[in-house]
DNA sequence: GTCTATACGAAGATAGAC
DNA sequence: GTCTATCTTCGTATAGAC
């Protein structure tokens, strides 16, 4: 029960500051939207909204973790199709109005938040190193590509929710596949 | 005078958005800052808030894509790198607290913003598409290249936010700049 | 035309009844 | 332990004195 309420409370968070940013994200609109009461709040988040909007980051970050982790083995190409298409799915089911909580994070003023979405980040951009790694590409440059896809497509869905087509995420894969490609020689 | 203010105004609130985002621009803040009445601002800006951020997230778009414009001849390596300069200019300076005030618009849940984001993102994709031509890249590629500068440097600005380092950046760029040079044979 | 004072709503947070 | 009612602050916007 209370549990159901907490865990619903940060994925609800998550989409609203995905959709909006930090500041845009309300507790009296979140609690509303979920049927609680506002009181309950700092009940489930003694830390209050702060608290809130860290445990959102990291829940965006844990279920794309868990999604490139548990893709299947398809060379580079794939690896950069499973990440991007997570956000695909994200643009596409709100109507390109939704993006990455993360990026939200790490735009906000309060460096608090700076933090988590660092975290995140890194976390992503090993994970994906690791695959990359595993699909051809040579370990020293994995990293450094990883990071590099995580970049693109963060700043693709900003410009996909700008654009309102999922054109620019698209045309950024493209040439993402044909960066991977050149690196990954012995595919 | 008044002209003076106003512009000051605009330049104000396009760091305060890139710092930010829109809802961490506070009208009041801005003309405390800027040492105006706060009243003066709907004298200035009569369509309020939203006059304001729209022609903050324009200055900036004229500014960056004067210097693409401006920038001399040296090859797509030398376009990458006076487009990325100006964002290490500009995290450097904030310590890596303010990124690109266009993204912040972009990212807005008021789609009117999400309009003039995606004109500015057009237009350096499109002086960045016609630099890159004359650098030697196949006119046919060179849009879909420009696009993926812009967004991998849009969300390379993210991710140095988060890190408070220069070094996601950097080997973004790093990377962009293997692509353009596979992509630019006869160089 | 400029600026002071204020209106009005919404934000985060909390006190205290049940 | 849950929830209602409220406190305080800060946001945009405006009315009206000068």
């Amino acid at each position: 029960m209370t549990r159901d309420t907490r865990q619903r409370m940060v994925a609800g968070a998550a989409r609203m500051i995905g959709t909006g940013g930090i500041d845009a994200m309300s507790l009296r609109d979140l609690a509303e939207q979920e049927g609680v009461p506002l009181g309950s709040t700092y009940h489930h988040f003694p830390g209050g909204k702060a608290e809130l909007v860290d445990e959102a980051v990291r829940y965006v970050g844990a279920y794309v973790t868990r999604i490139i982790e548990q893709a299947p083995e398809t060379g580079p190409r794939g690896v950069l199709q499973v990440f991007s298409d997570t956000w695909r799915a994200t643009l596409a089911q709100s109507d390109y109005r939704s993006g990455c909580a993360v990026l939200a994070a790490a735009t906000s003023t309060d460096p608090r938040h700076h933090e988590v979405a660092r975290e995140v980040f890194e976390a992503w951009q090993q994970v994906l190193a690791g695959s990359l790694a595993d699909a051809g590409v040579p370990p020293a440059r994995a990293p450094r590509l990883a990071r590099t896809v995580v970049a693109a497509v963060e700043g693709a869905i900003g410009l996909s929710r700008a654009a309102g087509t999922a054109d620019p995420l698209d045309e950024v894969i493209e040439e993402l596949a044909e960066l991977l490609d050149s690196a990954a020689p012995t595919r």
